[in-house]
RNA sequence: GUCUCCGUAGCUCAGCUGGAUAGAGCAUACGCCUUCUAAGCGUACGGUCGAGUGUUCGAAUCACUCCGGGGACACCA
């Protein structure tokens, strides 16, 4: 529809199609597109009122001119009966479109730490990441997502030694999580009377560095108990898989040779007995330490460079905090530096952090929350509410996860990444307003209506579509631009904030008429039109990963 | 100190690739269920868009300066 108008207006002008807009205009009572004309008020040499008017004459559509500003009312009926048939003949597949088809994109998220619970801290990169990783598969990319697990370091000597020395097969054998986490705690406290056993941990590391048996199998055992544990918690938040685990373990045989590269290039200095890159204007990226050893930042250049021979991305998402900018942009330099022409292919997708009482979140004891732990609690609080407004319901608990951890998703997501975002478990759960549980309920709500619908093919000759209907039908007509918005912007919360407005304009709908009613034909286009509401709010929250429900 | 992000209603935030009277939710006060899920809808109250200067026909939006807050800044990841 907007391209054709666009087509018109630049041939009526001559003027350049990059200098028609279309807006929406603010109040949605004074047009359907604006078409604001004070740019070509320059090009032309004519006042904007006298080019919206000579628009206003010429053009096919129904138009009204005001403030300069050209306003474009469409053809309600048109548009309505397109827009639904539409969405209820591709259900799910609405929205669907080819903005990435042909492109490839590698999205790296989550990347919990190995022998360490599934921390509150790694919420938002896994939902973020999941979100866009669902979004981007709509707009027809090649996705691909990696799960890089941090499952290397020294703490893992510490961690070897550790177990090896005061663990428990039979507590092991409950929760290895817990009895390493039992474990690394005495070690610390150990080392601090003792600190020879840091030593002894160093020990271990260089044995894993050295593909030693024992430290190998303890390693590999620690992992894999880990890997089962993280995948409860993506159970519950309904992550299925990642198309690729892996970890800084993979690139310990990788760093030698980018080293060579670099050197080869020379682009090393040695600074305080360290090895770096110089950057120019920004902080030099150290490549290694004093000692010899490696670090973060030139695994992740190995990384890096592995996955685009593998996987030959268009683009490759980092989905990190914010607080790591920096890093990224120390990245994306040396690797321009080495002579790749890619480096803006590299995006990190930071976000805030996750507060409480304006703090970064955890226990009182300051250690790390769990994630689980979280989620549970929001699952019990959501049935608490639910048996509030329901004592009879179905299902409870199924209702109760989905409404619980779904409240937290959407929180998380509902607002632009960037900011922090304060977590309250009591708004999150709020059942009114901006939240989860208030587009699952008008879900269910459209849901127990539809009940009454008898498939009949609609007349659309006596309908009235007033400006209830109009507002939502108009909405639902922007799904696709927004899924691409949200791409563009690599931001799950333009879908979010889309829904809100889309549910929003539904209860207002149904709340000033009644659906089902004497008049057979026109029960049966509300519902169509509820319906296709019904569809989208699916479909959008399945972006974000969150579920809806039938009945609650 | 340098770099960077943020500053919009009492609170949490939209709006920011410049455009028409600055929008939601929560909170507060009212109103709406003999009729489809009131977890809803509506009305009222609430704003020098941190401050200033500039660019522009037009600035919450762009640029610069300042103020306030967060984060990063070499041997962690």
């Amino acid at each position: 529809m907007k391209d054709e108008i666009v087509e018109s207006i630049s041939a009526l002008l001559k003027v350049d199609k990059s200098l028609v807009k279309i807006e929406y205009p603010k109040d949605r009572t004074m047009g359907d597109y604006a078409i604001p004309c004070f740019s070509f008020s320059k090009e032309l040499h004519k006042s904007p009122m006298d080019i919206a008017n000579y628009l206003k004459e010429n053009l096919k559509y129904n138009t009204n001119v005001l403030n300069g500003y050209l306003n474009i009312f469409m053809d309600k009926k048109d548009v309505c009966q397109k827009v639904i048939g539409k969405i209820l003949n591709e259900k799910d597949h609405y929205g669907d479109n080819d903005y990435g088809k042909g492109k490839r994109v590698v999205i790296e998220y989550s990347s919990p730490n190995v022998a360490k619970p599934f921390g509150v801290g790694h919420l938002r990169t896994t939902v973020i990441g999941q979100a866009l990783y669902n979004i981007t598969k709509k707009c027809g990319f090649d996705t691909i997502s990696i799960n890089y697990l941090g499952d290397y370091g020294t703490q893992f000597g510490k961690l070897i030694y550790a177990y090896k020395t005061w663990g428990d097969e039979t507590k092991a054998k409950e929760s290895l999580i817990n009895e390493l986490k039992r474990v690394y705690v005495k070690f610390h406290e150990e080392a601090q009377k003792d600190p020879s056993l840091d030593e002894e941990g160093r020990k271990w590391f260089k044995k894993l560095e050295d593909n030693d048996e024992e430290a190998l199998s303890y390693w590999k055992w620690f992992k894999d108990e880990s890997i089962k544990e993280f995948d409860k918690t993506y159970k519950l938040l309904e992550i299925d898989k990642f198309d690729s685990y892996e970890g800084e373990s993979n690139y310990k045989d990788k760093m030698e040779p980018v080293i060579k590269m670099l050197e080869d290039k020379n682009l090393l200095q040695i600074s305080e007995g360290a090895t770096i890159i110089d950057l120019g204007d920004i902080t030099p990226a150290l490549i290694k330490r004093s000692d010899g050893a490696s670090l973060y930042i030139t695994r992740d250049i190995a990384a890096l460079i592995d996955r685009k021979n593998k996987y030959n991305f268009d683009e490759i998402l980092y989905v990190v905090g914010n607080e790591q900018s920096l890093h990224f942009e120390q990245v994306k330099r040396i690797i321009e530096k080495m002579g790749y022409p890619w480096k803006d292919q590299v995006k990190h997708i930071g976000f805030g952090l996750l507060l409480q009482d304006g703090k970064k979140m955890s226990t009182r004891q300051g250690k790390s929350v769990v994630l689980m732990d979280v989620l549970n609690e929001s699952i019990d609080l959501a049935k608490k509410y639910i048996l509030e407004k329901n004592p009879n319901i179905e299902n409870i608990d199924e209702v109760s996860r989905k409404i619980g951890v779904g409240a937290v998703i959407f929180n998380d997501l509902k607002n632009y990444r960037i900011n922090d975002i304060e977590f309250n478990l009591e708004d999150t759960l709020r059942f009114e307003g901006n939240t989860g549980p208030y587009l699952q309920y008008t879900y269910a709500r459209i849901n127990s209506l539809l009940s009454n619908k008898q498939n009949l093919s609609v007349s659309y000759d006596n309908i009235d579509i007033n400006e209830d209907k109009w507002n939502l039908i108009w909405n639902l007509s922007k799904y696709e631009e927004n899924i691409i918005s949200a791409k563009e912007n690599n931001d799950p919360s333009i879908i979010a904030k889309y829904l809100l407005d889309l549910a929003s304009d539904f209860n207002k709908f149904y709340a000033h008429e009644k659906i089902v009613d004497n008049d057979q034909n026109y029960t049966e286009f509300k519902l169509n039109l509820s319906e296709a509401v019904a569809l989208v709010i699916k479909n959008g929250l399945s972006l974000l990963n969150i579920n809806v429900i039938n009945k609650m």
